[in-house]
DNA sequence: GGCCCATTTATTTGTCATATTAATCGATTG
DNA sequence: CAATCGATTAATATGACAAATAAATGGGCC
């Protein structure tokens, strides 16, 4: 394993290669990693650095260890998907189309009730915040700034609006998934074109403070974006049966 | 450290042991731990156990460590709180109100949601597993079984029929923190006791397939247990102030 | 004299190598 | 059929050295 790689020690670099390698199916739920001996081998590291590796993964739920039986793959209800690592190494194995919408039906319930959550609890500093980052994200539509970061900071700064940790927490489990889905929306069609207006909308309910308005505004935004994907869904579906015929 | 302990490893027996002294505050955000050296005394056992325990809690969030500045405790927004691990520690550290309170406001938010997906999937072997939750809640209220296994069971069978892994995912967390705060109402007041009723109505919702129906019905259980809990918090902040007066 | 920057030093984790112990699956044998 | 034995693998222990870095130190400059 090269060493001098990344400014990671070698026990995170295993830690990576091993989670990647796992998310993308290379070792799959129920299958046995190699032995530690042998991934010592084929990474040219010691065990100490490889059981840690090992350690780490198992401390993420992707994997187990016991004596005589080797290391094996959890079945994937077990992995930590809420992990931001873990979370990296499934959308980047694999940004389907599928679990773009699973994404979004998630966020779709967390951020509908986090802005509620925000316009109840007006927290004046964390309010600001987010008018902060709307106002980069009206810079970014004149090509000032990076949209995307304006727009993940926008989304982020309503949860820990909420003062609710387990909010804040999915925080980063969101900037993560966002960071992929963006990259993958923006192929598909103009998505964030006329986000600015919704964003502002959302944004004024939440200043005022009206509940049910921000609510409103968040469910729609997702809605959209739902729609899209869906409608994407569905066109390759009619694609594929036409091909198929 | 005790050797023959619980059928857990020393790793893991050391891992529970520093992650409920994390949660619970006697280890804070921002301090160091003792060394590698430390520990390994304190608890009599070799550095490789010690160094793969702090590895495990390095992967939920809790701490890092780096040469020269020892082991220090991450600020909590980095915890895995969706880990089930971090969110047991914490959970059992200081059931609180407020943290009760902050549990439901999530619940309200991913259950409503859940309800709606598992109704619009139809997916029908899961929904009899939800049926079958219900029955033995029913045979609970009769004295002829566990009331929280089946109350939980109920729970977890909906996220699984969302067919979503996002919410699948969630029922370990959502599991792990309903033991606790069953336990918590329950000292409280009745909470479940008309529950039978609302539960089967939420099922009846999913079973034929009426989202709408479905999330009203979930979000009208959460918000009576939020109220409940808002209702208790008001009520001790009163007595609180009249105390001090 | 006091301040800033480079250097050194000391501490702590990171990595390695090796030996031994414990758990457990499968075969063997009474 | 059950108890035992053997082989395989992770678990634990120990000791040594390397690398990173925070803090102390000292030298040069204003």
């Amino acid at each position: 394993m090269d060493r001098q790689q990344s400014g990671r020690n070698l026990t995170q670099q295993l830690v990576h290669v091993l989670g990647a390698a796992i998310a993308n199916g290379r070792y799959r739920p129920g299958d046995g990693l190699p032995s530690e001996a042998s991934l010592c081998d084929e990474h040219g590291i010691s065990r100490s650095a490889t059981r840690e590796a090992i350690k780490m993964l198992t401390a993420k739920g992707l994997i187990t260890s016991r004596p005589r039986q080797g290391i094996r793959v959890q079945p994937r209800a077990r992995w930590n998907l809420f992990d931001p690592d873990v979370l990296g190494w499934i959308l980047n194995a694999s940004p389907s189309l599928e679990m773009l919408r699973e994404f979004l039906q998630l966020r779709m319930a967390i951020e509908k009730e986090a802005a509620a959550l925000a316009a109840a609890d007006q927290d004046r500093q964390k309010v600001a915040a987010i008018g902060a980052a709307l106002q980069q994200m009206k810079e970014a539509e004149e090509g000032l700034r990076d949209p995307v970061e304006a727009d993940i900071a926008f989304h982020i700064n309503i949860l820990n609006a909420t003062n609710n940790p387990f909010y804040v927490q999915l925080g980063s489990f969101i900037e993560t998934a966002l960071r992929v889905s963006i990259r993958f929306t923006n192929r598909i069609k103009g998505v964030e074109t006329a986000s600015y207006a919704n964003h502002k909308k959302l944004f004024d309910a939440i200043d005022r403070g009206e509940i049910l308005a921000a609510r409103a505004a968040s469910g729609a935004m997702q809605a959209e974006a739902l729609a899209l994907i869906e409608g994407e869904l569905d066109r390759r579906e009619i694609e594929g049966s036409v091909a198929t015929a």
